[in-house]
DNA sequence: GGAATCATTTAGAACAATTCTAATTCCTAC
DNA sequence: GTAGGAATTAGAATTGTTCTAAATGATTCC
């Protein structure tokens, strides 16, 4: 509502960029249900106090906040999905600078420690283990 | 596990489908060039064999593989992209039943040990871990 | 061997999520 | 206050994928 807690504001000056009513309420719309929402779902908390704002404002303010490192995304860039035909177990490592995806070798034990940090309850039937950044 | 192109006809005749023309050209072209190709991709290289196969066909070989566990897609599925303002490092959780994205905590030890199956060479900014399964 | 049945392929339309465009409004500095 | 850049907006456009309905192909069962 009303409040900003200050990270925003700072982080947002810091990028040169304005603390903007909307941006403001996106953000508070985040930290207040973390449910992960998708931009739909932001749009229609966001009309609730906001009602005149556009959905090309909440992708704007969405994608704002991610360059400032407020937000993250999770589903990552909407690229078209990619096909692997290597069944072994592996990590992707996408080079951002080419575009390429590259396997990458997963050994059993790091495999194992990675399913170990699941809480009780959770059954896991895959994992996913993705790097981005840059090869020399 | 192997890569010969046997298992195809096993495979999709364990699932009660056929082995088609159309499947097993697709799967060729996925073992022979291990380069992640898009579905768009796929498609121009399996129309130098077969020129008059349809994207649909593509992309419904390309699933059927996928099904049959001899093909694993990349970016997984189609779903719109969802924001987190957590910034802590964590996995997600996806819970196939509900849909719903839960935060997993990482411990630090954890993610060293993830980070360090790259080869030298490769300098990741990132690494996501997405965890998909059931929730009890 | 021929009809009935089912799987598969196909072209094109439809769809969903996102990005783009161009016009307008809003700030911030001079 | 006015110039200039930043942000917002509505709607169109784009992209990747899925759907639909018709045509084709393969199997099964007499």
């Amino acid at each position: 509502m009303g409040n900003l807690p200050e990270p925003l504001a700072q982080r947002l000056a810091d990028s040169g960029l304005r603390a903007t009513p909307q941006r403001e309420v996106v953000y508070q719309v985040l930290l207040h249900k973390r449910d992960h929402p998708t931009a739909e779902e932001v749009f229609a908390r966001v009309k609730t106090e906001m009602p005149g704002i556009s959905l090309a404002t909440v992708y704007n303010c969405l994608e704002t906040l991610v360059t400032c490192n407020l937000v993250r995304q999770v589903n990552f860039e909407r690229s078209p999905t990619r096909y692997c035909p290597n069944l072994e177990p592996h990590a992707h490592f996408h080079d951002e600078a080419t575009g390429q995806t590259h396997d990458v070798k997963l050994p059993p034990a790091v495999l194992d420690q990675v399913k170990a940090v699941l809480p009780p309850g959770f059954d896991a039937t895959s994992v996913e283990i993705t790097f981005r950044g840059a090869k020399r």
